[in-house]
DNA sequence: AGCACGCCGACT
DNA sequence: GTCGGCGTGCTC
């Protein structure tokens, strides 16, 4: 009997295996252990008993074995099936997002533990060593070898001793055990009036168990998190529902987790980049067989086998992370929404700074849109206060304004904490040579090299490359000639530290923030008010309440404002409200500091007068005039390779085969702004069509007319976030 | 994407 | 003489 398959391969994933029980029959999704050349790999079944008349015979290779799952629910197939598509993306390769799980091929996974053996005597010879073990198994349970060695204090083979006189025995247990069951109690926290109307609306659309998207927009501090913990709840009570909470990787902080446990007793399942493996697979055969009722993930979680959908959430929906920039390239809190309709649950999708996308979602009556106008408790908002660089500069060389500085001796001689921001990782973005002009560039990209003091290195943001910093110029050989130019992190620490040598600062960067130890560490002095001033990139500025921290400083208010990027003011605006939201948090009011040096910009007039919505007004119009996302659509194509002139080439016949110029407005090929990465050469092109063109269609067919070239790589980014 | 096969340079 | 560099081509 044939069965036909798919394969997570990036070519056509559709391939006819032979299933040798002929009583056997298969479900489609039901997971199979199939050779492909020389290894083995997981494939899900599409059909069964298929005839093959286009392959040939003597090809087809039998199933060595179906795997022990559930069959995969047809909605996650049908969403696999719908995200390919939409994104242009082989099958195989939206497939093998969800079957990356490790051990998948393997037999669950048991753990051996050790118990007493009830019906045995006591052991011939009693010693110490053994009295401990017996202690401390004499309750009866489980445990495992390693455990039970580690607190008596005795070598393992102490209870190999044990159990080879029988006073022992071991038993082999599954170590995927199920999740444990969140507690749902009806004594939530006290809820402001507006989050108590938005509960009852979002409990109301959770008890239909129906697609219905909804946006939660409210000001940083206003209780969100407790907003959609309450419709958890409400989830929570069909037994058989399941919770996707998608959080940007750097925002899954252990505060967060804390909140969790405290409002449903134990921790949710966490799935992102990295978990061991271990608890990988535990995840994903529980979240299969229905034993896992809550799952907060990164994006990749949106391709968990999921059996029934109670609810999603999108937390800090706005975040660019959401964005998938490698692989398949797609928009996690977009494709979120596809997975609800797919599995006809509601969706939330929650932000202090909504995106453009959503906003216009929810005021053409797509999403409902839920409001949080306050702070919650007496928490009120920090006034925001720009400084202009311009009239009170810093000192050459400096990048605090002294204006600012006095604002930081009065937070210390309070007791109180500050934060300063600049999304500018290393010591200074550029080094130069002060006698010949020589600058530090990558070999492979075409990027400066940054210069990590800590570290003592030059390195490359883009591919990783390090070298350490020289003593003299490679280029003129003249010493003490090298020049760092622009402020990093790591010089406002240095800055910091000269004007406040006691006070106890720290850097937080993911440089710093090497492990999950060292952030919780991290986080937990600043909670507790052992450190004074933290400087930080923007992995400080998701997830964090710090009750103490009072003062907020942004270094270069206008960074992510110059590129002129189709998101600048909009990426700047919800970047600096996230930053400016850690300040007061608590009962003591907050202040922040813009530095900038375009105090009139929008962006910054709508900071410091909370006018968001006058901003995105401006924003939508802007948009709709050049019929831009939202109102327009937009395909990036990307086309690289090791050989410049290939990758040109490739660009002008992708350009000379353009298909309907009415419909497709063609920008380009030129240069990528990064023209070079990895040794690679970038040329991009961008197509603007209307909002109603099916422009999947059209991009298909124009790329498949188009013949291979050898060595040059053409991808294509529906909807694109990034324009490097 | 993997992986094997295959054909050319520097080494124990 | 071999180890191993990555170009090429196939996978039911």
């Amino acid at each position: 009997m044939f069965v036909s398959v798919l394969a997570p391969v990036p070519f056509r994933p559709q391939l006819t295996y032979r299933l040798m029980d002929v009583d056997q029959q298969l479900r489609r999704g039901q997971l199979v252990k199939v050779p492909l050349g020389s290894r083995k790999i997981p494939a899900v079944v599409d059909a069964c008993g298929v005839d093959v008349s286009d392959v040939p015979v003597n090809k087809i290779k039998n199933i060595d074995a179906v795997l022990d799952f559930p069959h995969l629910p047809d909605e996650l197939l049908e969403f696999i099936k719908w995200v390919a598509d939409y994104t242009l993306s082989p099958l195989g390769l939206v497939l093998k997002m969800a079957l990356s799980t490790p051990g998948l091929l393997e037999p669950a996974p048991t753990r051996q533990l050790i118990r007493l053996n009830a019906s045995a005597e006591s052991p011939s010879k009693i010693t110490p060593a053994r009295q401990k073990v017996l202690d401390i198994l004499s309750d009866g349970a489980a445990r495992s070898k390693s455990d039970i060695a580690d607190t008596a204090g005795v070598s393992a083979s102490v209870i190999s001793g044990l159990v080879k006189a029988g006073t022992l025995v071991s038993e082999q247990v599954a170590s995927d055990l199920p999740h444990a069951e969140p507690v749902i109690s009806d004594a939530g926290p006290a809820l402001s009036d507006e989050q108590q109307f938005a509960v009852s609306e979002i409990q109301t659309l959770v008890r239909k168990e129906a697609f219905a998207p909804v946006l939660l927009d409210g000001v940083t501090g206003s209780g969100k998190t407790e907003v959609y913990f309450e419709a958890l709840v409400e989830a929570l009570k069909n037994p058989e529902a399941q919770i996707l909470i998608l959080v940007p990787e750097i925002a899954l902080t252990s505060q967060w987790l804390k909140r969790f446990e405290a409002r449903f007793g134990v921790r949710p399942v966490v799935w992102h980049s990295d978990i061991g493996n271990a608890e990988r697979r535990r995840a994903w055969s529980n979240i299969l067989k229905g034993n896992a009722r809550v799952v907060v993930g990164a994006r990749s979680a949106l391709f968990l086998p999921f059996q029934k959908f109670g609810l999603i959430v999108v937390d800090e929906e706005h975040d660019p992370s959401f964005k998938q920039e490698e692989g398949v390239l797609y928009h996690a809190r977009d494709m979120a929404v596809v997975r609800a309709k797919v599995a006809d649950c509601p969706i939330i999708l929650a932000s202090a700074t909504p995106s453009l996308e959503t906003q216009v979602n929810a005021a053409q009556g797509r999403f409902k849109l839920l409001k949080l106008r306050e702070r919650f408790g007496d928490a009120k908002l920090p006034t925001i206060v720009p400084l202009d660089m311009r009239k009170v500069p810093p000192a050459s060389g400096k990048w605090l304004s002294p204006d600012f500085v006095e604002q930081m001796k009065r937070r210390l001689e309070q007791g109180e904490q500050t934060m300063l921001f600049l999304n500018r990782r290393g010591f200074a973005p550029l080094t130069l040579c002060r006698t010949c002009g020589h600058r530090f560039g990558c070999v492979d990209c075409s990027s400066w090299l940054v210069e990590h003091r800590f570290r003592r290195e030059l390195i490359c943001h883009q591919c990783g490359y390090a070298e350490p910093k020289p003593d003299q110029c490679p280029s003129c050989k003249d010493e003490d000639s090298l020049v760092p130019c622009g402020p990093g992190v790591e010089r406002l620490f240095e800055e910091v530290s000269e004007i406040f040598p006691d006070a106890r600062t720290a850097v937080m960067t993911s440089d710093t923030m090497t492990s999950p130890k060292a952030t919780a560490q991290m986080v937990e002095q600043i909670e507790n008010g052992r450190l004074d001033i933290v400087i930080g990139t923007q992995i400080l500025t998701k997830g964090y309440h710090f009750p103490n921290l009072t003062l907020v400083g942004v270094v270069d208010a206008d960074l992510g404002l110059r590129g002129g990027d189709l998101r600048a003011a909009e990426r700047t605006y919800q970047q600096l409200m996230q930053v400016a939201g850690r300040a007061g948090r608590a009962e003591k009011p907050g202040e922040v500091y813009l530095q900038t040096y375009e105090p009139e910009h929008p962006v910054v007039d709508a900071m410091v007068r909370y006018d968001g919505e006058g901003l995105m007004a401006l924003e939508r119009d802007i948009r709709e005039q050049y019929q831009m996302p939202p109102f327009g659509r937009l395909v990036g194509l990307i086309i690289s390779g090791p050989d410049i002139k290939a990758v040109a080439e490739a660009g002008r016949r992708l350009a000379a085969s353009a298909p309907h110029a009415h419909v497709l407005n063609i920008l380009g090929p030129t240069p990528a702004p990064l023209a070079r990465v990895r040794g690679h050469y970038r040329y991009r092109m961008l197509v603007h069509a209307s909002k109603s063109t099916a422009v999947q269609g059209l991009m298909r067919e124009w790329l498949s007319r188009i013949s291979e070239i050898r060595g040059v790589k053409i991808k294509m980014d529906i909807d694109p976030q990034s324009f490097f």
